[in-house]
DNA sequence: AAAAAATAGTTGCAATTGTCCACTATCTAG
DNA sequence: CTAGATAGTGGACAATTGCAACTATTTTTT
């Protein structure tokens, strides 16, 4: 019978991905967005959940006390002005205060609140568990390995020591 | 002389990072941010900018004639609606062009422009530099290791075999 | 063969986010 | 004392993204 046949579509088990099968950035982008969709999921109404920053914010803030905002803005990669807004959110609910520094008018020192310390010991655990049940999968050595990588990398980048 | 002396602030160099020192997904998370400015910088004006998803969007629907949206949808981990968006969008752009499925009318087709065939010649070679680039510090066989680690997550991520 | 469930894609809405730029205040150096 | 750097603020703007509801089509079930 020679009636027209389908075609089989393209389905996702023939693809190759071309040149981005070897290229790293491509997997850290997409690796990041699964990784942070995850970590958005866990955080469902914690005060801290989406985009990048609040979490650092919120430890540095608890453990190092009368830190700057542009201080964690470089750690975080962003804009002082993108980290006023952080600041100003935090702030608002009550996890941080804003002092003036006495030393430099023009800085501020950021201090935790009460509710700020209780949900940094729950973010600390949080976040923790979360990066290793994600690449749970990982080898404990390998996932040392990459660490290891990806810190230097990091430190790098921010311009750390 | 009992002056009052000013105390040094918090400065980078002081930081320690708390728990986020050894998390993993800080480090794919802050990574991510750094290199994805740095390739948004080079793609400046070249119709592919920003966001995730447009190139490869564009080098699927160049190596794989026909492909559908949430093919693609898949791979990059958007939804349909998302995935929807970016292709009017290159559309627009003269890079692609739809066509209704004749198999299943449900379903679109997507097949390369000129213009689009044009640009994913030159978004090969840039993608793959950047990424080389941008990872230069890291010696080549940490590159590979890192690579294959990624690899896997990502296959394992979007569900590929 | 008819009804139900699954799939592909579209659209509206809203929230979030990030960026750029200009502006003030303050501090530091020459 | 002036010039230039630095800290933070505020506004405007663009772009992404996510959710949920909706249509159309196909596949499965009964």
């Amino acid at each position: 019978m020679l009636e027209p046949k389908k075609t089989p579509p393209i389905s996702i088990g023939d693809i190759d991905l071309d040149v981005l099968e070897d290229t790293l950035s491509f997997y850290i982008r997409t690796v990041n967005l699964a990784v942070s969709r995850d970590l958005d999921e866990r955080l469902e109404g914690c005060d801290v959940a989406r985009g990048t920053g609040k979490i650092t914010t919120l430890l540095m803030v608890d453990s190092h006390p009368g830190i700057r905002p542009s201080v964690i803005a470089q750690l975080i990669l962003k804009d002082r002005s993108a980290m006023g807004r952080l600041v100003d959110q935090m702030e608002n609910h009550g996890l941080l205060t804003r002092e003036t520094s006495v030393d430099d008018n023009r800085a501020q020192e950021l201090y935790i609140t009460e509710k700020g310390a209780q949900l940094a010991v729950q973010v600390r655990a949080l976040v923790t568990q979360q990066s290793k049940d994600f690449f749970a999968f990982i080898p404990e050595d390998e996932q040392r390995l990459l660490m290891d990588i990806l810190r230097r990398a990091y430190r790098r980048i921010a311009g750390l020591p």
